[in-house]
DNA sequence: TGCTGTCTTTACGCGTTCTTTATGCGGCCG
DNA sequence: CGGCCGCATAAAGAACGCGTAAAGACAGCA
């Protein structure tokens, strides 16, 4: 994405209060802000204007927003930043599972909503640009994402089924020491629809365990939320 | 946001008392005072000129200040600090589950009230650079959220439960020197459901000062009203 | 058809965590 | 002074989550 003149943010939400204080805001800050008050308008204009970003309230009065996410990922590819007053974890997973970039809650301060619309830009920059690293060592274990290999010890490469795999792959790609939790990984592995089966996590942490031996340890249990990878 | 000049504080108030006391003290203390003397001309006021800060008065002719705390949320997270009078503990804490960062009981002492409104401010500041970071530190505690960490005096990281985790989140996010509410903690660690069940909270502080240890002195008690992080 | 490897599902033991109840303490008001 | 309310702490049974094993389902393949 060019950074030719002012990039556009779409501001979708239906109060006028919103828009009276964003507008300038936007505007001071080096951005142009398109202003569309209900799901239809904002669909036209993504697709006429081209924003660089979506900025999406979730509370408007000709549907949910949520259900524009597919719609607007359907012809591009700017990122989407989620407004809303509700504040029900619920929502935010249901918003960031349906594609969303990020979620800023409404009570939200302005510094707060710029620093996260220049990350979000700064990601789909990169995401361009920046391919992952393609191998990926943490302690006795070595993964080469590309070729779908990991080994212990510079050993032979493990026999892993593409499950196994996939789970060991969305572990290590979440970083050392950080903690993933089950739905991020039942949805990175078995789909959005599986959120909830966490006995599939019990089953196949146990496998890899088994099969990772030495390296097994890489894999720390955090009780009631996830999994957390990495030494230490 | 620019912080160019002095920062705008709003004081909502019908009595021109309030206003002919606060606006050269406040002036005074380096804040550029704006006035309203009713709801509907607060709100205005508060959109137009995002202000850094709201001193809201709950009794005001056209209607309960603590209907407009939620509207002022919808568009800014500008701290709201409620002025109330001495002997509503009922009102003071309906208008902090309401989303109010602080109160201060009329009549106040000036020396408090300045001080209160600089905690607000500095806790506004704190969370636009906080979300980004992720680590909190106040005192002895260090506070990594994307980790789910948390360790006293630099020593090894402490056994939380997820319970345990989630109210020390709850706490920290609150911000230092911000009351949290019995009802605000509840939802947001066992759900709105239980939102009474006041014995959870203490048996839960309870666990979490004994394993804070030479930090427990951080969670504070605002009887009859909720809890209250952060040092001094 | 039978074999093989993978995925899904069920069952169960075990340790941890949560919930609930009981009890003591201190402040506040009549 | 005595009773009441809210807070703090301890303790015990109930409930839950984790790990493991193992059986059935299903597709690929000879």
């Amino acid at each position: 994405m060019k950074d030719a003149g002012s990039p556009r943010i779409l501001v979708v939400d239906d109060e006028p209060q919103i828009h009276r204080f964003l507008g300038p805001a936007l505007e001071a800050a080096g951005y142009a802000p398109q202003r569309a008050m209900t799901l239809a308008e904002g669909l036209r204009l993504a697709a006429e204007r081209a924003p660089a970003l979506v900025l999406l309230d979730l509370g408007l009065p000709d549907g949910d927003g949520k259900i524009a996410i597919p719609r607007l990922r359907g012809f591009t590819a700017a990122p989407v930043v989620v407004l809303s007053a509700r504040d029900a974890e619920a929502e935010k997973v249901a918003a960031l599972d349906a594609g969303a970039d990020d979620y800023v809650e409404k009570p939200f301060a302005l510094g707060e909503l710029l620093a996260r619309i220049r990350a979000a830009l700064r990601r789909s920059q990169a995401a361009v640009t920046q391919p992952l690293d393609s191998v990926v060592r943490t302690g006795p274990l070595e993964v080469d994402f590309t070729r779908r290999l990991a080994r212990v010890d510079g050993g032979e490469p493990l026999k892993l089924t593409p499950r196994e795999w996939d789970l060991l792959a969305a572990l290590v790609r979440g970083g050392e020491g950080r903690v993933i939790t089950q739905r991020q990984l039942l949805t990175a592995v078995w789909g959005p629809a599986h959120g909830e089966d966490a006995q599939y996590l019990r089953v196949y942490v146990g496998h890899l365990r088994q099969k990772l031996g030495a390296a097994a340890g890489l894999i720390r249990t955090e009780p009631g939320v996830g999994y957390r990878f990495g030494t230490g």
